[in-house]
Parts: C-alpha cells; sequence; structure tokens
DNA sequence: TGATAAAGTAAGTAATTACTAACATTCAGA
DNA sequence: TCTGAATGTTAGTAATTACTTACTTTATCA
C-alpha cells in the first residue's frame, strides 16, 4: 500500500464521526423545521435534537440557511417513476394508475417533512419552494404525460390533453394527501387510503378511456 | 329623539375612526402574515402598513397572537355554495360542474391571503388551520357529496361513493389553485384556469356519468 | 371653548436569537 | 503516550421583537 493511499484511508476513517454529526444536524434541522417553521425552529433546538453544541451547528454549516439549503439538497431527490415504466408497461391501464397512485402516495409519505416544509416556507424561500416541488412532482408529471399520450396514440384513451390529465390525475392524490396529512392530521387508515386510491382511480379511468 | 337614542348615535361616531383603524390594522395583518408568515411579520411593520402606531394596534389588540384571530374570524367566512344549488340544479350534469369547479376557483382566488396563512401557519396554528380548512372546503364538500347522492338515486351517475368522489373533484381544482398561486406563484391566464377547468370536469363527467 | 376618545412620539424593558470567542475535553489512531 | 481532529462548556455580542410607560397631540362634538 502506497503511502497516498494510506493517507486516504486515514482522512476517511477520521471523517467519520464528523459526517455521523452532521448527518444528525440535518435531520434534526429537517424534522424541527417541518414541525415548527424555518423561524420557529431555532438552531439551539436543532443543536439539542441533534445530541451536540450549538456551536457545533456552526463549524459544520456557515449560517442558519446554509443548513437550511442543506437540508434541502439533502432530501429532495427521490428515485423516478421512470425506472418502473417498464412494469406499468406491462400492466393493463387500470393496473398501471393503481400502482402510480400507490408509488406517488408513498413517495409523498416518506419526505411528508419536506412537503410540509414546500408548504410552510413558500414566503421565505420561494425558489427553494419551487425546486422541492420540481423536484418531485415535475418529473412524475411529465412521464405521465408522456405516458398518456403513448396510450393516446395506440387508440387506448381518448383525446384530451395529456399535460392536464396528469395534472387532474396527480392533482386528486396530492390534495389528498395534503389535506389528510398535513392540514387535518389525521393518520388515515390503510383501507381508507385504498379505498381514495380505487375511487379516484377508477373515475379517472372511466373519464379517460377511449 | 330621547337623550339615550343621542347617546347611542354620539358613540357610533366616535366609534367609527377606530372602527376604521381596527379595520385596516386586519387588513395589512392580513397580507403580511400571508407573504411573510406569522413569525415574519413583525407588529411594527403591521402598524407600518397600516399607517398607525405600533402601540395603537395594542390598543386595539392585546397580543399579535389576538389580533391573528380576529383576522381568521374576520376573513373566514364565505359565501355558501349552499345559496348556489337552486340554480346548479336547473343545469345539466356537465354544465353543473362547469359552474361549481369555477365558483370554487373564484373563492379560493379571493381568499387566497387566507390559503397560503393556512398552509404556512400550519405547525404553529394547528386548531386555526383546520378551523380555516372547515369553514372552506368542508362545507363544499358536503353539499357537492349531497349533489351526487341525489343524482345517483335518479339514475344520472353511476354507483361511486358521493363522498370520495366530492373529494377527487375539489381535490383536483384545490391542488391546481394551490400549486399555480401559491407554491409557482404564476398567475395564469384566463384561458389556461379555463382549459383546465373544462378538461378536469370532462374527465370528471365521463368518469361518474352513468 | 371644553371634554373626551383616539391616536401619536419617544423611550424603554425583558426576552430571545443567530452567531462568536476563548479555553477545555474527548476521541481515534499510530 | 502523543497528536490532531472533532467536539464541548461557558460566556458573551449585537440585533431584534413583542410589548409597555409617560406624556402629547388630534379629532370630534356640543
Amino acid at each position: 500500500m502506497s503511502r497516498a493511499g494510506r493517507d486516504l484511508l486515514l482522512k476517511a476513517a477520521r471523517g467519520e464521526r464528523a459526517g455521523a454529526t452532521r448527518k444528525r444536524l440535518l435531520d434534526a434541522g429537517l424534522k424541527l423545521i417541518s414541525s415548527k417553521g424555518y423561524l420557529g425552529a431555532t438552531t439551539k433546538d436543532i443543536a439539542k435534537k441533534a445530541g451536540v453544541a450549538e456551536l457545533t451547528l456552526f463549524r459544520h454549516f456557515s449560517s442558519k440557511e446554509q443548513l437550511f439549503q442543506e437540508i434541502i439538497n439533502s432530501y429532495t431527490f427521490l428515485p423516478a417513476l421512470k425506472g418502473l415504466m417498464p412494469e406499468i408497461k406491462e400492466l393493463d391501464y387500470r393496473d398501471a394508475l393503481l400502482l402510480i397512485a400507490e408509488k406517488f402516495l408513498g413517495r409523498l409519505s416518506e419526505r411528508r417533512d419536506l412537503i410540509r416544509i414546500m408548504h410552510s416556507e413558500m414566503h421565505l424561500y420561494p425558489a427553494r419552494v419551487k425546486d422541492i416541488y420540481h423536484n418531485f412532482v415535475g418529473e412524475v408529471y411529465k412521464t405521465l404525460a408522456s405516458y398518456f399520450k403513448d396510450l393516446q396514440d395506440s387508440g387506448i384513451l381518448r383525446d384530451f390533453d395529456p399535460e392536464y390529465g396528469a395534472r387532474a390525475f396527480l392533482g386528486m392524490f396530492f390534495s389528498y394527501f395534503t389535506v389528510r396529512e398535513l392540514v387535518l392530521k389525521e393518520r388515515s387508515k390503510p383501507s381508507d387510503e385504498q379505498k381514495a386510491i380505487t375511487e379516484f382511480v377508477d373515475i379517472f379511468v372511466k373519464g379517460s378511456a377511449a
């Protein structure tokens, strides 16, 4: 093993503690900002929740705002619907939409903290809010519109604007999630969510079929 | 004119200036809290925007929180969809839904500040957020579900859960409004909104008809 | 003009917050 | 054990915020 190689390994080992601390700060920041808002979540509380001294927070991030930016950067990316398309194309139309709805709601749930931040911080950080939105919904929406277009080209769906159709479809579930999860804060039973999925999908399927 | 009568008139005249000041404070509070959030909107800024001294704000409201509560109380109530039902019942199903969608989006627009507050303050004031939601959407949702039930009973609509149907329908437009207006902050052209209305309504009509 | 309600100016209080400085301690690896 | 990175404790700074006090001015009406 070369000397340069050993130095690299040494650095990596030394950096692990700092990396774990940084991760804890990002997690704690996400949780508290999502539950109290950016202004309501103090650096003192975030540090406490992360189990570190407040000064350590400022050793890792030059400011509260930079912590916030890193939180958004770290948690926004999500696996793409695109990767699911091969599987979806094997299903009949109704089953495909059931799967898409289920996956979409699942993704929203996984990232409920970020969705909450998206809603609460639109006045303070409009640009970041747009980023969150586009990272989440923008790609799904485009992929879905493209899927509708394909099905229209093969005569399975009637003629409607695929982009507006995608917007309507995702909007039903996005609204369902937002109202249930963020506004009313009711953890719905799986059976309620399942019913919403089938009812909404059935309306959409019948409304879009050729 | 009796002495008691004259005293009442005198009081009314004297109170008019205070009433106007109070109204200006409520208006300014609504605007600033909706654009900066509750914590981000300072009493100093609100008073300034209302054109009064900060002390005057505290003469009218015992605290910032009480001002906020009065803002919610003052602006939440809206004319009911119920009052439109006679007119809606005279229309055929598609036209009725077009009208409902249009009115619903119009109402959301009229109260965009309050909807924005509903989204941004859910962590600080969950109970008030629920109030806003129920005052806005709750009544519309119930009236619409009832309308669907009636149409099912007379065989015009197929068998689906009317409450979930109402949720899906309103959800499409609620989501459309939220994303356009609050997240992306794009003032859409009337033609874009009109297209969304017709596309969404058509999907729903075809998906719910018998 | 006098009386009173409503509002203004100026100054201040107490608490909080993001952030910093100085010194000390802990942890990990050789 | 030594070294250096990472972190902790203590204390503090400067600014901000909701709210208050004291005195003054303005507006309205009879």
